[in-house]
DNA sequence: AGGCGAATTGAACATCTGTTCAAATAGAGC
DNA sequence: GCTCTATTTGAACAGATGTTCAATTCGCCT
């Protein structure tokens, strides 16, 4: 037999992308084997071939689709740099918290990327720092921030935001919107004048 | 031929916990295989089970021992919690700045540790969780700190102070020292009254 | 000098790995 | 109803996987 009713290009494609992000996400790049992507599909192993060059490739493509999204999804806005600030910190929960296991994946995986991959997911990822340290740089140069280090501070609020998504889960104890605020407070206060 | 000249148990199990710290943090658990670990020793697969039950217990061993050592090697002192904030700060900075690849392994490879073991090791980061937490809790008490919620206030401290552990290099633009200072200062400001 | 026991080898086990491809199939258009 | 073609199968490839174990070797002790 071969191609089960109702199965056409259009639908078994994003299912292969659908079950790598989760299996990846699940149990690692390196431990998930063609054949349970397939098996997850509902499909051969070999099928998936006519959708991805290879296995390498369909990580890097949801790496580097999360990264383009992220880029275009959100740019910075007119206003202060502590608007612009806010901006970011709200988004960059909001957005995170949205795609858990592509946030995972894009982190943990980096080290799976044969090295062109790995230069252009990096070349990305310093777009995304970029923008916050360019809010960080006006904002001190306007007076409003004192940050010691404007390339550090971008790290250290990246990390701290991104944080999130370690242990937030959803129906909790707080609701996005208070974390949101809560982390923002934070941030704000760590790089006030 | 067996037991090349010099080798002895006492020098081979130290050799394969360090060829396994290597090679996980720099290729992830999944990806390394007995062997490779077998030839960075300069021994046979085999004899790898004379030290280890399996692959598994040598990764939970590491993570185990790092954090049972990261909570024995610090304490909270005695003291107002701005001191005892800033003592956790920068002994974490420091103390995983010199330990790159066991903090790697301890954050990136949760999900490759059976559940029992998982579960050993939550825990023991929630231990560690819990001493800053309650440091936050005693400032919140005492109002030298105004921190909106003390749990989700110690998630972004450390995720924002163990983020150095992703960028700073030995011998980059700044040393340690300054590394510590620009955080702590970052950390004070944020929880700040 | 010689034997004991710890340390190590090397082969074997069954199973899994990513990837390729001829062959089989099923849905769409006539 | 029939052909055409996109889609999928299933077998095959060459090699790697974690783990076990009888056989071997070497250093230490007497």
């Amino acid at each position: 037999m071969a191609r089960k009713q109702g199965s056409h290009a259009e639908t078994t494609g994003p299912k292969v992308r659908d079950a790598a992000l989760r299996l990846f996400a699940r149990h690692g790049f390196a431990a998930v084997s063609m054949r349970q992507i397939a098996k997850e599909v509902g499909v051969q192993a070999g099928a998936l071939y006519l959708y991805t060059p290879d296995k390498q490739t369909l990580l890097f493509d949801l790496m580097r689709e999360h990264l383009e999204h992220l880029l275009s999804h959100w740019q910075v806005p007119e206003g202060t740099p502590l608007a612009q600030l806010e901006a970011f910190c709200r988004h960059h929960i909001h957005y995170h918290l949205d795609r858990p296991e592509l946030v995972f994946i894009a982190y943990m995986e980096l080290r799976n990327l044969e090295p062109d991959n790995f230069a252009v997911i990096e070349g990305l990822r310093r777009q995304y720092e970029n923008r916050l340290q360019e809010i960080l740089t006006r904002g001190q140069d306007s007076g409003d921030f004192a940050v010691a280090d404007s390339k550090l501070a971008t790290m250290a609020i990246i990390a701290m935001l991104t944080g999130v998504n370690t242990w937030y889960r959803e129906g909790g104890r707080l609701k996005r919107a208070d974390v949101e605020g809560i982390y923002w407070d934070m941030v704000r206060k760590s790089v006030a004048a």
